[in-house]
RNA sequence: GGAGGGGUUCCCGAGCGGUCAAAGGGAUCAGACUGUAAAUCUGACGGCUCAGCCUUCGUAGGUUCGAAUCCUACCCCCUCCA
């Protein structure tokens, strides 16, 4: 067993802030299993990168021997976390939520040992309260304190809509802390005014308060937002692994060096020697490969990884064809245009924007360029069409047959 | 309840009777360059049977040869006063 001060550098590695200083401190001195809660939201059952991060730090908490506990805002989903918009969303149905747990359950499984897990779900303790305890439970907070939610204050300034409800959701994430007795609660750095609402609440409720830890927020792949599936910016969990891998090679030098660092995917010795390496004149490029190596091999194994390298190398660096290339079989009467093709195979959304690509040099038939909108004559052979450089498929054009 | 401001194409945001499929920015897509890098540059960015036509500017009507722009009603948002 590690040292106190041992335990302590490994759980704060890597977190943004932890508060109180010294909350961990003591709660960890009491040598008795901590219950780490840490919320997920329904709404986003796709889980990518960015959740590894907090998952990462559940796994360290649950290697020590503490209780984690997965939080499933399957009640607050109704509101969703206040970001601008103020819809309100139709209560989860049952098989909503079991549909929820189970692939959110396959999608953990590869980080954490699910047996370890406790799964709670906030609809439990929120569904049965009635107004008044609503009233009582609000009354806890003040407005002045809710405008301080920086999200909440921008919009007030910009004259864009708070609704009232929106005020709900850190308050009943609070008293999600009060129900499950949380001691230390995890969360990315974005939620700091939600997770000290807990302590506000647990206070108000007689309760030990909860230590909050927030973990930082793993910028998108445009190294601009943060990862989040509305900017479709992600990489999934549940991705196809050569598309992880393509994405993840996608980014930035710059970007590189932050994802190395915030999923702890090697050590920081490991990253500082190849930053020195880098210097010296070795091809980031290379460092991005393992980068992108390492986190396919992390949530489909590492033969799988090693096949997404391969395919990645032959695909884009060699040129090569991919594998399995989907096929199409259209029918037309003597000929078909290239961009009524195009459009019937999917590969474009409306033939407007298959006459712009051809315009622009974008379609390839069997590897040479078309400029102009051809007539695909019919014929037996495949046709090799391409648009761009991802869209790719063979095309069979058949004589119309009559039924 | 009263006064005022506003709803524009995926997002932000100009336009305020014809030259508007609608400036500018972002996102996106394509081309060049490359490490599918990024950055940069160039172009595209409603639809179609594509040098033409059709449908879009909160909703429904109206005025006009002609409306995103004017009028009427309605819906929604914001601010201030009460």
């Amino acid at each position: 067993m590690s040292t106190l001060d041992e335990q302590i550098a490994l759980l704060t590695q890597g977190t943004v802030e932890v508060l109180p200083h010294d909350g961990l401190k003591t709660l960890l001195a009491a040598e008795r299993p901590l219950r780490v809660k840490a919320g997920f939201d329904p709404t986003a059952s796709d889980l990518h990168l960015g959740h590894t991060v907090l998952l990462n730090k559940l796994k360290t908490f649950q290697d020590l021997g503490h209780e984690v506990i997965f939080l499933i805002g399957d009640f607050t989903a109704m509101i969703g976390d206040p970001s601008g918009s103020n819809i309100t969303r139709p209560m989860l149905t049952p098989e909503d939520i079991q549909q929820f747990a189970q692939t959110y359950q396959d999608q953990v499984s590869c980080l954490l040992d699910l047996e370890r897990v406790q799964i709670a779900y906030n609809h439990t303790w929120l569904s049965p309260l009635s107004a008044a305890d609503l009233i009582r439970l609000a009354s806890h907070q003040t407005v002045a304190r809710m405008l301080e939610r920086e999200d909440f204050s921008t919009r007030y300034r910009q004259q864009r809509p708070i609704a009232i409800h929106e005020f709900l959701y850190p308050i009943l994430q609070g008293y999600d802390s009060v129900q499950l007795k949380a001691d230390i609660e995890i969360g990315g750095s974005d939620q700091l005014f939600n997770l000290l609402m807990g302590r506000t609440l647990q206070h108000a409720y007689q309760q030990p308060e909860q230590t909050i830890m927030t973990l930082p927020l793993l910028e998108g792949l445009d190294g601009e937002k943060k990862m989040s599936k509305s900017q479709g910016n992600t990489v999934d969990i549940q991705d196809p692994p050569d598309e992880s891998f393509g994405r993840l090679m996608s980014i930035s030098d710059t970007l590189m060096w932050r994802y190395l660092e915030v999923l702890s995917l090697y050590d920081s010795a490991t990253i500082s020697q190849w930053k020195i390496d880098v210097e010296k004149g070795c091809n980031p490029r290379d460092i991005k490969l393992k980068l992108a190596h390492a986190c396919v091999a992390r949530f489909h194994g590492e033969d799988t990884a090693t096949h997404a390298q391969q395919a990645f190398i032959d695909r884009f660096s060699k040129h090569q064809l991919p594998e399995d290339i989907p096929t199409h079989h259209l029918t037309c009467e003597t000929s078909l245009p290239l961009a009524q093709a195009l459009k019937m195979a999917q590969l474009v959304q409306s033939t407007s924007e298959a006459l712009r690509l051809i315009r622009q040099g974008a379609v390839r038939i069997n590897q040479t360029r078309v400029e102009d909108n051809i007539d695909l004559p019919i014929q037996t052979e495949p046709t090799l069409i391409q648009v761009g450089k991802r869209r790719i498929a063979w095309l069979i054009v058949q004589p119309l047959t009559q039924t």
